[in-house]
RNA sequence: GGCCCGGUAGUUCAGUUGGUUAGAACGCUAGCCUGUCACGCUAGAGGUCGUGAGUUCGAGCCUCAUCCGGGUCGCCA
């Protein structure tokens, strides 16, 4: 039987044991027991920080043999006075303060966990997982969880003082087919008939701007049934914002105020406002991404004018196609790239999509990989269009521009990771903006919307919409950090007769503008305050805040690659009863 | 769905051209130790080498399939 409680109370957390002199009474787990015959010592931990218990066979014999029989992971409470040690811990914050116990009690007993459970750990990611409950015991893990708290109650904070609202928005609602898959859920009461969760409260907030409340925030979860990543969990944590009587600027700046809080209150880091801006068309220009890192170079730089007379078919038919060739120098002694490294380098490029990488690699003198289609004097041409020098490589494609900015862009971020040029105490932050309405889908042919069709475009595109799709910029912005795409924002369409405009240019008949959204345009019939927003990932952030490079280490309870959870083994078969009275029937799985 | 990486005691790893009884460290168990703090010392237990098939006199090692996990491309309006 274990011990109770009672008669005693918590006085103090393990980590703010700090006084000496007095009663203390702590509870926890036991970190750690060190048995030296007459005299033990138990650390324990709770999510404050450990502190050093302290037993002697010269006191109560019974206290003394409990302490004893105490193991790993134990629950204890432990009362007694907080006395200074004869040999002091600098490493510890309780490092010069201990308890010597006169009342132990065994509160609950622990089989030894399948790992250790210690601040640094080598375990397999997957069996931690498995035992998440144990692996959250840990003080690194403990530290991520708390901040990321620590970042939402930030968050409330800064939006409420500046006049916002925390609605909530249904879980339960019109599944929208559109973009990312979503989650469904059965309705029992309408045989057939589905719910889908939220992918965004988008259609939500813009209703509660039609209503009046003007500003509105919400940390909401949001779900897309599409393959995880890194970065990417199939539910997740949005900082979800509307404001009416706005322009893109003063969302902006808005936002800009909570990030620079933010980082101000959790990091101590001074964010300066304004935050730097690129245009989309920049960004893929000089970084072939949408979400460019910029706490390094290697731009990429367009030398097809510089190659455009040189006899290399790989750039010739490359420009005679519409396309050109562009260049990223890779400094920073990239010269050193083994002939492997590169060959590496290479074979990723046509994993992307290009033909190959040419290269010209700068160690004693120019060795060039497309020597023999050179003429005299453009190897230094080439050179000095891209300030190559002694020590770099210049890594060239050419290609559909598409490709060459994409390739480029990727292979510029796998070098500066491998060259550690990336200085990981700096926060980058950058708007992308007048990002592009519409995007061309190769398979279908068709222009699709590249964001959410509620989205404004551009006062003076407004002509292109019909006639040049590919001209149109939106009213759509991106909040990057550190090459992660952190939050995405617009201006809303409040006009139902442009609303009904743009589903229409998306291809959607009368019929299905009416069954999906129909609530949607009529709404805007009622008048509307012009109005856009933001959602900010909350997740992403911490992620970044807690230089985690996942998510899995700031969400408690994460999923993996395949979408299931390894400790309860979600998802999982219901039975067919309950599949019944659902109206569902299975074609696999059937037993 | 494609590509890349990984899977050997509880854990982290080593394991030679394919060859005797598969090793180490930590953890665990038992014992000793009055000042440890990654405590120390002694002894011990602990393995279907992810799974299945194949090649071979012989497979942890070679081949094929498959499962699990990670990264990434597609996908994520």
């Amino acid at each position: 039987m274990a011990d109770n409680m009672n008669g005693l109370k918590r006085t103090h957390y393990c980590g703010e044991v700090t006084e000496i002199g007095g009663e203390a009474v702590v509870c926890g787990f036991v970190e750690r027991v060190r048995d030296k015959g007459g005299v033990i010592f138990i650390v324990l931990r709770d999510r404050t920080g450990v502190v050093q218990l302290a037993f002697s066979d010269k006191s109560d014999p019974a206290v003394f043999e409990k302490a004893a029989s105490c193991k790993s992971e134990y629950v204890l409470m432990a009362k007694g006075e907080v006395i200074e040690r004869e040999s002091k811990n600098d490493k510890l914050k309780t490092g010069h303060v201990e308890i010597f116990v006169n009342d132990l009690r065994i509160l609950s007993k622990a089989q030894t966990p399948p790992f250790e459970i210690t601040n640094e750990t080598k375990v397999n990611e997957e069996l931690r997982l498995k035992y998440r409950y144990l692996d959250l015991r840990r003080a690194p893990l403990q530290q991520n969880i708390i901040m990321r708290h620590n970042i939402a109650r930030v968050t409330r904070e800064y939006f409420y003082e500046n006049g916002f609202l925390e609605i909530e928005t249904p879980m339960m609602m019109k599944s929208t087919p559109e973009g990312a898959r979503d989650y469904l859920i059965p309705s029992r009461i309408h045989p057939g008939k589905f719910y889908a969760l939220p992918q965004s409260p988008q259609i939500y907030k813009q209703l509660l701007m039609v209503a009046g409340y003007d500003r509105y925030i919400q940390l909401a979860r949001c779900f897309r049934d599409e393959d995880l990543r890194a970065d990417r969990q199939p539910e997740f944590t949005q900082i979800d914002l509307e404001m009416s009587f706005v322009e893109a600027e003063d969302i902006q700046g808005c936002v800009e105020g909570f990030v620079q809080r933010v980082f101000k209150e959790i990091l101590n880091v001074d964010v300066q406002l304004p935050l730097p801006r690129l245009t989309f068309a920049d960004a893929m220009n000089r970084y072939g991404s949408d979400k460019p890192d910029t706490r390094f170079g290697f731009e990429i730089q367009d030398i097809t004018d510089t190659v455009k007379d040189i006899d290399f078919v790989v750039f010739k038919s490359a420009i005679e196609e519409g396309g050109s060739v562009r260049a990223i120098n890779v400094k920073n002694g990239a010269a050193t790239y083994t002939r492997k490294e590169i060959d590496k380098l290479v074979e990723h490029a046509k994993g992307i999509g290009a033909k190959g990488l040419a290269y010209i690699r700068w160690a004693d003198e120019p060795n060039c990989s497309f020597k023999k289609f050179l003429g005299e004097g453009d190897l230094e041409k080439i050179c000095a269009a891209v300030d190559a020098h002694e020590g770099d490589l210049v890594l060239i494609c050419a290609d559909k521009t598409k490709t060459v900015l994409s390739t480029l862009g990727a292979i510029r971020l796998i070098c500066g990771k491998r060259l550690e040029v990336i200085d990981e105490n700096k926060y980058n932050f950058l708007w992308i903006t007048e990002m592009p309405f519409f995007e061309y889908d190769e398979d279908n042919n068709t222009w699709v919307a590249a964001h959410h069709p509620f989205t404004m475009p551009m006062d003076e595109c407004l002509e292109y919409l019909d006639s040049d799709p590919a001209k149109v910029r939106a009213k759509a912005w991106d909040l990057v950090l550190n090459g992660t795409e952190l939050s995405s924002g617009s201006i809303r369409i409040t006009d139902f007769e442009l609303q009904q405009k743009m589903f229409e240019a998306l291809g959607m008949t009368e019929e299905e503008i009416n069954a999906k959204f129909g609530f949607l345009v009529e709404a805007y019939r009622y008048a509307s305050p012009p109005h856009g927003g933001m959602g900010i990932g909350l997740d992403r952030l911490a992620m970044i805040m807690c230089k985690a490079d996942n998510l899995r280490d700031v969400t408690a309870f994460p999923k993996v690659q395949n979408a299931s959870e390894l400790m309860s083994e979600c998802p999982s078969f219901v039975d067919k009863p309950n599949l019944d009275v659902l109206g569902i029937g299975l074609l696999d799985n059937e037993e």
